[in-house]
RNA sequence: UGCCUCGUGGUGUAACGGUAGCACGACAGAUUCUGACUCUGUUUGUUAAGGUUCGAAUCCUUACGAGGCAGCCA
C-alpha cells in the first residue's frame, strides 16, 4: 500500500502562520531547516523537520534547507551527506533552496563594519575568562569592558586585522554594543565573531574569524526572506538578540523566531554529544546501529519513513517540554508495518519436529497468503515435509492453563499446512527436548479445519527443515534501561540496557526469505517486523533486524 | 534569589468565554488459520486560592510546581 496522506494537525505555530496570512503580512511561507553539520540527524530533528517542510507543503510555500556552518572546529562535510540523505529519505525536499550560512560569510562581515561604524559593536581585547567574568551573574549587572568606548576608526581597523589573520585565536573579538547591565545575558554585549585558525570544509581557509550562531543565524534568516524561523525553547532568550540585530541592520525582510518544544522520548538520549560519546566510546556500533535514536539508526533498524512522520504528527508542537512514551513511536511503526510488511515464517529458536506418518519423501508447496487483509499482496508457495522446525517456545511439556500451543498429545494448526497432535518428546542427555514426534490430519490440508468439526485454539508457525534457510537474527531492545538515562546521580552510560542487542544464530527461514533484498521488510507471523540488514547481510548469509516486536499479551498475561 | 517560558487523565494532545474530546497505555470482553490486526466497553484529568462574568481549562491577580539562560557552541 503506497503512503497515506500524513494527517492532518493544528498547533500554536500554524495558528500564528493563519494569523500572518489573515493580517496580510505575509503572502507566501518560508520556513527553513537549519542543522549544524556536526552530527547524524536523529528523530528529534525528524520533528523539526516534519513541521518546517510540513508547513511548507502545507501552505503552498517553501522550506529552505540551510547548514549552520558558522563553527568549522566541529563540522565536517561526512555529516552534510548524511543530513541531506536523511531528509530526503523522511520524504522531504528542498528543491533549489540549499544554502550554507558560509554563503553570507561576506555579507556578514559588512554588516558587522556598519555596526562598528555605527557604534553598536567594538573590537574587544579581553580573553575569553575576562570576559565571563565580567558579564555579571544573573542576579548582578555585567561591567563593561575597558575597550567598550574605544572610536569606532580604531575597532574598524582591529576588525580588519583579525580579518587579516594578525591576531592569535582568542586575542580579538568583536562585540555588539548593547547593555551591560541587561537582564537577560544574551545582550550584555555579545561576541559576534572570533579569531579561529581553522579550515572550513566549505570555504577552506579563506576566512580566520567566524561569525557566532546569534549573529548569523536571523540574518541569514533575512537574506533569504525566511518568514518563520522555528527552533526550540532553549533559543527563547536569544530572540530578543535576534530582533536586535534584525532591528539595527539594514537587513532585506523581517523574519520572526519562535521557539517550540524540543522532542524527549522515554529510554533515549536525544543530545548530539551524547550519542557521539556512545559512537566514540563503541557502545554502539556506529551513528547507524539500529539502537540509536538517529535517523539512519532507525532506518537500518526498519522503522519506515511514514511511519515516523505519522509519529511526529500525534506527538503535536507546543511550548510545553513533554516526554513522550516511546510506545508512542513503536506503536507508529507497527501500524504503518502491519499494513505495508509481507507475511512470513521464520524460526528462530528452532525445535525439530518429525510429522511421523507423513510420507518419508514427500514435499507439498502449501500456498500461503502473503497479507491476510490484503488479497492483492498475493500468495507464496511455502515447502512442507516431515521433517519441520518450530519455535522453542511454542511447546511445553506441563503447559498451564490457558496455553494454547503445543504439549504432549496437544493439537495444534500449523498454519497454512495441517493440524498436528505431539506423540512424543525426544530428549537429551541433559533433559533438554531435542525433537517432537507428531502426527498430521491429512484432512487438514491448508490448514483447514476438518470434516469432523474438531477445531483447535492454537496456531503457530514452522519451517521446513530441508528447505530452511539459515540466518542471524539481531534482536533490539531499548539502549538505555532508565525510563530518563540523564535524570538522578551519577552519568547517562551508568544506565545502558546490557540486553539491547541479542544475536541469535542458526535461526531458520523459509526459503523465499532467502531472496530478500536489504532494507527489505517483513513481519515474521507471530514474532514481529524485521528487516534485512542492509549492512551486514549478504546473500547466503542472512541478516534480519527485528525493527520492533508483535503486541503479546499471552506474553503480558505470564508475567 | 534576575530575566524568559510552561502547568489539562498514567503519557501526550485538543477545546481560542458556552457539553472537557482524541490518541497511546491499562483493564474487561468479542472476533480470529498470527495469543497479531480489528471491534466493543470501562477507568482516570483542567496545580491551588481568589477575582471578572449569566457562564472560566480559557481572561486578571497571587501562590505553588517544572524548565531554560552566565561558550570566543549551536
Amino acid at each position: 500500500m503506497s503512503d497515506s496522506p500524513d494527517k492532518a494537525h493544528r498547533d500554536f505555530i500554524r495558528d500564528i502562520i493563519d494569523e500572518d496570512l489573515a493580517s496580510g503580512r505575509h503572502q507566501s511561507i518560508v520556513t527553513r531547516f537549519p542543522p549544524e553539520p556536526n552530527g547524524y540527524l536523529h528523530i528529534g530533528h525528524a520533528k523539526s523537520i516534519c513541521l518546517n517542510f510540513g508547513i511548507a507543503r502545507e501552505y503552498g510555500g517553501r522550506c529552505h534547507l540551510r547548514f549552520d556552518d558558522t563553527n568549522p572546529s566541529k563540522e565536517e562535510q561526512e555529516y552534510v551527506d548524511s543530513i541531506q540523505e536523511d531528509i530526503r529519505w523522511l520524504g522531504f525536499d528542498w528543491g533549489e533552496h540549499l544554502y550554507f550560512a558560509s554563503d553570507y560569510f561576506e555579507q556578514l562581515y559588512d554588516w558587522a563594519v556598519q555596526l562598528i561604524r555605527d557604534g553598536k559593536a567594538y573590537v574587544d581585547e579581553q580573553s575569553a575568562e575576562e570576559i565571563r567574568q565580567t558579564r555579571g551573574s544573573l542576579t548582578e549587572p555585567g561591567t563593561p569592558s575597558p575597550w567598550r568606548d574605544r572610536p569606532a576608526e580604531e575597532s574598524l581597523d582591529l576588525f580588519t586585522r583579525m580579518r587579516a589573520g594578525e591576531f592569535a585565536d582568542g586575542e580579538r573579538v568583536l562585540r555588539a554594543r548593547i547593555d551591560m547591565a541587561h537582564p537577560n545575558l544574551n545582550l550584555r554585549d555579545p561576541v559576534l565573531y572570533r579569531i579561529l585558525h581553522a579550515h572550513h570544509h566549505r570555504t577552506g581557509d579563506r576566512w580566520c574569524i567566524y561569525p557566532m550562531y546569534d549573529y548569523a543565524h536571523g540574518q541569514s534568516d533575512a537574506l533569504e526572506h525566511i518568514t518563520h524561523s522555528i527552533c526550540t525553547l532553549e533559543f527563547e532568550n536569544h530572540r530578543p538578540l535576534y530582533d536586535w540585530f534584525i532591528d539595527n541592520l539594514p537587513v532585506p525582510a523581517r523574519p520572526r523566531q519562535y521557539e517550540f518544544a524540543r522532542l524527549n522520548l522515554t529510554y533515549t538520549v536525544m543530545s548530539k554529544r551524547k550519542l557521539l560519546q556512545l559512537v566514540r566510546e563503541g557502545h554502539v556500533a556506529g551513528w547507524d546501529d539500529p539502537r540509536m535514536p538517529t535517523l539512519s539508526g532507525l532506518r537500518r533498524r526498519g522503522y519506515p519513513a511514514e511511519s515516523i512522520r505519522n509519529f511526529c504528527a500525534t506527538i503535536g508542537v507546543t511550548k510545553y517540554q513533554s516526554t513522550n512514551d516511546f510506545v508512542l513511536l513503536e506503536n507508529a511503526v507497527r501500524d504503518v508495518m502491519n499494513r505495508t510488511a509481507a507475511r512470513r515464517m521464520a524460526v528462530l529458536d528452532p525445535i525439530r519436529v518429525t510429522i511421523t506418518n507423513y510420507p518419508e519423501d514427500q514435499v507439498e508447496e502449501m500456498e500461503v497468503a502473503n497479507h491476510p487483509e490484503q488479497e492483492s499482496a498475493g500468495t507464496r508457495r511455502v515447502p512442507f515435509c516431515r521433517d519441520l522446525y518450530i519455535e522453542r517456545d511454542d511447546f511445553l511439556e506441563e503447559p498451564p492453563k490457558g496455553y494454547f500451543r503445543l504439549s504432549p498429545g496437544a493439537e495444534v494448526r500449523f498454519r497454512s499446512a495441517y493440524f498436528i497432535r505431539c506423540q512424543e518428546v525426544v530428549k537429551d542427555a541433559t533433559g533438554t527436548v531435542v525433537e517432537l514426534r507428531c502426527t498430521y490430519d491429512p484432512d487438514t490440508r491448508g490448514g483447514q479445519n476438518p470434516p469432523d468439526g474438531r477445531k483447535v485454539k492454537g496456531t503457530i508457525h514452522w519451517v521446513s527443515a530441508r528447505h530452511a534457510v539459515e540466518a542471524e537474527v539481531r534482536l533490539y531492545d531499548r539502549l538505555f534501561s532508565a525510563e530518563n538515562p540523564d535524570a538522578g546521580e551519577g552519568d547517562f552510560l551508568d544506565h545502558l540496557n546490557p540486553g539491547s542487542l541479542t544475536v541469535l544464530k542458526g535461526c531458520r527461514l523459509e526459503p523465499a526469505l532467502g531472496s530478500a533484498e536489504p532494507g527489505e521488510a517483513f513481519q515474521f507471523e507471530r514474532l514481529g517486523y524485521f528487516c534485512v540488514d542492509a549492512r551486514d547481510s549478504r546473500p547466503g548469509a542472512p541478516v534480519f533486524n527485528r525493527t520492533v516486536g508483535l503486541r503479546d499479551s499471552w506474553a503480558k498475561a505470564q508475567k
